[in-house]
DNA sequence: ACTTCTATTGTAAGCATTTGCAACAGCAGA
DNA sequence: TCTGCTGTTGCAAATGCTTACAATAGAAGT
């Protein structure tokens, strides 16, 4: 589908000045490996050192800022301690996540289809949708009329 | 508007072994006294400082944490660095800001009308969208056929 | 008032992420 | 192939936020 080089030179071409190092290939290879996957960046990390090479994490900290500046891949906090980020390729995908039980549903990007045309006549703003999160109360932790209605108390 | 008392009995109505602390008093007091602010944690604690109280700030995030579980503040990323809470109170409003040139554009909650309604009948999720960040391309920063369509490159 | 129970706090340490800086390494040009 | 420029890296320190734990203090009951 995405291809190594194809994606290094396409973004050598859109900042020439960029260079193509050791690291950020085996960064993008990573991701390649498992394009669907959710990754922290101590999983990239830990995948790329898996193959023998020293890499700082710090390193793949700024390699993934820099995917993300270029819109190759999201960053999204998950609510799961690290944020995890996914090589933006083919239709999105987002997630709703319950506050209450934790439960995470997949939603497609249709749900942001009014969103986004609203934002572009309107607005004029061309926004960056690409892996949201939205928190709230799932269906089974709806709160009946007599019910506490706080969630998670973070006593 | 809202008087920090009745919060505060509402807070212990919907979970009475919560107790109610001159440290949770105090960061509520300093919350209210800028009802339509932006305030970071650190904020907070220097507002509660400044009028001679000792506090920690590790339990200021803690109660900010607490009081956003009951919904009664928001925590909101908006790319500066340190999160923002908010109050939430009345009409929700949100941020539109710009990755290439900084731009915040206040945007009020009719934007997400649809995906609410969306979120409600088809998924029966509630979502909580109290305080959004949207990053995207502002109008001015519009990239142009010919033209580099990086935005921030973080070096 | 006094006791008891346990939620909350302060402290210090930990975790996730960013950043300053000097060494290193792409890569364009000679 | 060598040189020079400067973008990138590793390292260590800093920043924003969270957490374990022992001490403190709400508040309910007496
Ligand atoms: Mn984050
Ligand atoms: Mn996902
Ligand atoms: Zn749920
Ligand atoms: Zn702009």
């Amino acid at each position: 589908m995405i291809d190594l080089d194809t994606l290094l030179a396409d973004l050598r071409r859109r900042n020439p000045s960029a260079r193509i190092t050791a690291q950020r290939r085996l960064v993008l290879e990573a991701l390649l490996s498992d394009i669907k996957g959710h990754h922290t960046c101590e999983d990239v990390t830990r995948m790329v050192q898996a193959r023998g090479v020293t890499l700082d994490q710090s390193t793949v900290y700024r390699i993934l800022q820099w995917l993300k500046a270029y819109g190759v891949v999201s960053q999204t906090d998950l609510g799961m301690g690290s944020d995890v980020y996914c090589l933006v390729a083919g239709e999105p995908h987002h997630h709703l996540i319950c506050l209450a039980c934790g439960a995470i549903i997949d939603v497609d990007d249709t749900i942001f289809a009014s969103l986004r045309r609203t934002l572009k006549l309107a607005y004029r703003f061309d926004p960056r949708i690409e892996h949201f999160a939205i928190f709230g109360t799932c269906e089974k932790c709806k709160p009946h009329d007599d019910e506490d209605e706080h969630l998670n108390d973070m006593s």
